[in-house]
DNA sequence: CAAACTGTAGTCGTTGTGATTACGAATCGA
DNA sequence: TCGATTCGTAATCACAACGACTACAGTTTG
């Protein structure tokens, strides 16, 4: 597939509920955060960065410091962490640079079209899911054949 | 960085559109391909190999040898060759290995229901279209904004 | 036999990913 | 104020995936 070895929005939806689990516990460190996701505590702050920004988790250095939900669990859509981490590439992989012939090249406009469609289809996918339903376990494995 | 990885889905398709806009011109080359497709004609030959094997396409060695394809173009779905490339593969990026805390490992088991939800859903959206749809130029922008 | 293909193994350079180290800045407690 | 704790971030490293490229054996046509 096109997306490959990311783990960023695996870390960062892991990361969300465990925050949210924790409910009113105070400020998690990163290297609590790293223990239960079995990644480096540098990388957790990373991905939490854009986080950060979008106003989903608050940090704060010092002895009692750590990471906190700073929108509540059922508020954040997995769509939303999606965009904000991965949105920018694509689901399918495109090849090119712009091939010679003018035929490869509107074959590749249609692989492009291709793929918004599909990025939007996973967002769409990714919409019907919060934070919450992660923590209440709320996700189930589809039984129908990919289709509908 | 903008573009993710793996390209065979997308060489696959632009081959296959482009064999079904040969028509009956006989055998195309992997050498021919290869300059619609701008990638190496090796390269070419190993994404086909499993269309081959799944009766998309046939191979001949030999003077007048190439490719070409041996099911029409409005039988064989996007979804199928995805499938044949790259369905294995997880959408979303799954973290791991299995972490040491309870709670970790019940988060993971969500995520992996999360991404077969959504690899079901793009499976479905590639199965709209066909590689003559593809041909046609019948894939359209999305124009909605990823909500439902 | 020679030419034109496919089939496939093997090597190589590039790139993305995440671990790790290092160090500065901020915060809290004594 | 001093020291411990924690975030913020840059820099470096190892590893793996991807795809270009070379090489060569096998097959078909003329």
């Amino acid at each position: 597939m096109a997306r490959s070895k990311n783990t960023q929005f695996a870390v960062a939806v892991h990361v969300l509920t465990y925050l949210a689990g924790m409910a009113d516990g105070g400020p998690v460190s990163s290297d609590e955060l790293s223990e239960s996701t079995n990644v480096n505590p540098v990388y957790v702050r990373r991905v939490l960065g854009p986080l950060r920004e979008a106003g989903l988790v608050r940090s704060r250095p010092g002895v009692h410091g750590g990471w906190e939900l700073a929108t509540p669990a059922h508020d954040v859509t997995l769509a939303r962490v999606w965009r904000l981490l991965q949105g920018a590439d694509p689901v399918l992989g495109l090849h090119g640079p712009a091939p010679d012939c003018p035929v490869g090249r509107g074959i590749q406009r249609s692989l492009t079209a291709l793929d918004s469609a599909v990025s939007d289809a996973v967002a769409a996918e990714l919409e019907r899911f919060t934070v919450h339903d992660v923590l209440m376990r709320q996700i189930e494995q589809p039984a129908k054949p990919a289709g509908g």
